[in-house]
DNA sequence: GCGCATTAGATGCGAGCGCATGTAGTTTCG
DNA sequence: CGAAACTACATGCGCTCGCATCTAATGCGC
């Protein structure tokens, strides 16, 4: 059967590679610090920020993840007191989310595993 | 703030990418189709290896979808009537899963808007 | 043949997601 | 100013998922 679709095979390479990864990510992750893949994406953009000009909307958009999905998601973050919601006093819709240091350091742990897993999946490649 | 960091761009990346392209196929087979991605990509398995052979093991080991998840999605399949389960009986605890002429139909419309979207965002790259 | 471990698939359960909607605060315009 | 449109976030709902478990059919040792 010959390949006419050279397109499907990348598109199956890619998930594969993905599936891998965020699974592997999420299962470990989880084991060893107790958050998901999500969670430690949304710690992860919270630490790079720093400044704390970090509200959901960016965060949303900074993660591929629906308003709805990161809404909760940062309360779940919020129950385990590894970040703050702090109500925006120029736009008192908005609401700033920032890192507490239980959730920095958390962060700083997962970090170590997160590196080494996309390490062993990615290759130092290119 | 200097990246000693490629991997996790290159992470960052491929998740991008991943989402965009799944997130569309979803979407965009389900609005014009009725079936989601996953749903799709087990039909496309199934008129790939046309040969009946096929038992729920192996749909999902070519698939990173959990058993579970397979069985289901082969529920909703044959509820639409896209697919068949038949008893094997040589080893009667195997499922055959079959695709039906409706299945075969369904798949072939799909198959369109499924390598259209593949083509707008992976591009016809290397 | 008869039990016990194993295997294929189905299913109960709890969790996260996206969509649609709800709620509160803000802007726009008559 | 006051009503209507809009915005930021929260939440109800239905869906799919993975994990653990259940059921039924083999296979293996005796």
């Amino acid at each position: 059967m010959p390949r006419q679709t050279p397109l499907v095979d990348q598109w199956r390479s890619l998930t594969l590679r993905y599936n891998e990864i965020a699974c592997r990510l999420d299962r470990e992750l989880g084991e060893a610090h107790g958050i998901s893949m999500n969670e430690f994406e949304t710690l992860d953009r919270l630490v790079a920020h720093e400044c704390e000009s970090l509200r959901m909307l960016d965060l949303a958009a900074a993660m591929y993840l629906s308003q709805s999905a990161l809404s909760r998601t940062v309360a779940r973050l919020e129950r385990a007191g590894l970040v703050e919601r702090a109500l925006c006093e120029a736009d008192r819709r908005g609401v700033f989310v920032h890192i507490t240091a239980a959730g920095r350091a958390r962060h700083g742990d997962a970090a170590r595993t997160h590196l080494a897993i996309l390490g062993e999946h990615l290759e130092t490649a290119d």
